[in-house]
DNA sequence: CAAGGTACTTTATCAGATATAGTACTTTTG
DNA sequence: CAAAAGTACTATATCTGATAAAGTACCTTG
């Protein structure tokens, strides 16, 4: 039974989060739930590695979060995507491509 | 420029090396070489990565080291694939190709 | 009210990678 | 012939995106 082991996915936290939130501001476990259903139930992206990745995306000007308005319920923290954020997705989407041309190649 | 990350590389030198190792025994320095070649002067496994991982493989009788008998230059380690390392290749190359598919989904 | 779910955070640890440096031998260059 | 460069392998320290475990706060359900 093939599986997703952690050093296969690794480094693609980031891109994926990325992806997601060029269609709409999301908040952190909002995305997780998304992932989880666009891998088909799949893959789940733990949530110290979403908000580790989160919390990195914002230090790095990628993203910005801002807490939501809820008058009722836990509070959420939200995301939205940046300029410079939209550009490190196609960088890292370029990358994905590439690499896995040369992986297919070598494995 | 779309780059090779070590991030994205990761868990894959495994796999390389026993798909090599299918085809002829090999000593470590020249599975460097192949790797290089095949893939096109793109990717260059590092010597402190292989010589671990060849370790690795030992360690889980994937792989068995020999040394070679040469009566000049350096001696070289020669290593050949088991029949344990053929089924992790094959479960390797199937997790991958599963990986791909859902990262393929995600970003 | 307790249990479970949702939502976010903190701390500690892991392991495949890299950086740096080393040893030993041959070949090439000046 | 010596120095430099190349080949081949090994050792130690560090990195960092991941996981494990645990935590806080609020709502819903039984």
């Amino acid at each position: 039974m093939a599986k997703l082991t952690s050093d296969l996915m690794r480094g693609h936290s980031d891109t994926m989060i990325l992806k997601l939130l060029q269609e709409q501001d999301m908040y952190g476990y909002e995305i997780i739930k998304e992932i989880y259903k666009r891998s088909n139930e799949q893959y789940e992206l733990k949530e110290v590695t979403l908000y580790a990745s989160l919390r990195r995306l914002v230090t790095e000007e990628c993203i910005l979060a801002y807490w939501g308005d809820e008058s009722k319920g836990g509070r959420r923290k939200y995301y939205s995507l940046t300029e410079t954020g939209l550009s490190r997705y196609e960088n890292n989407h370029a990358d994905w491509i590439y690499s896995k041309s040369i992986i297919d190649k070598l494995v």
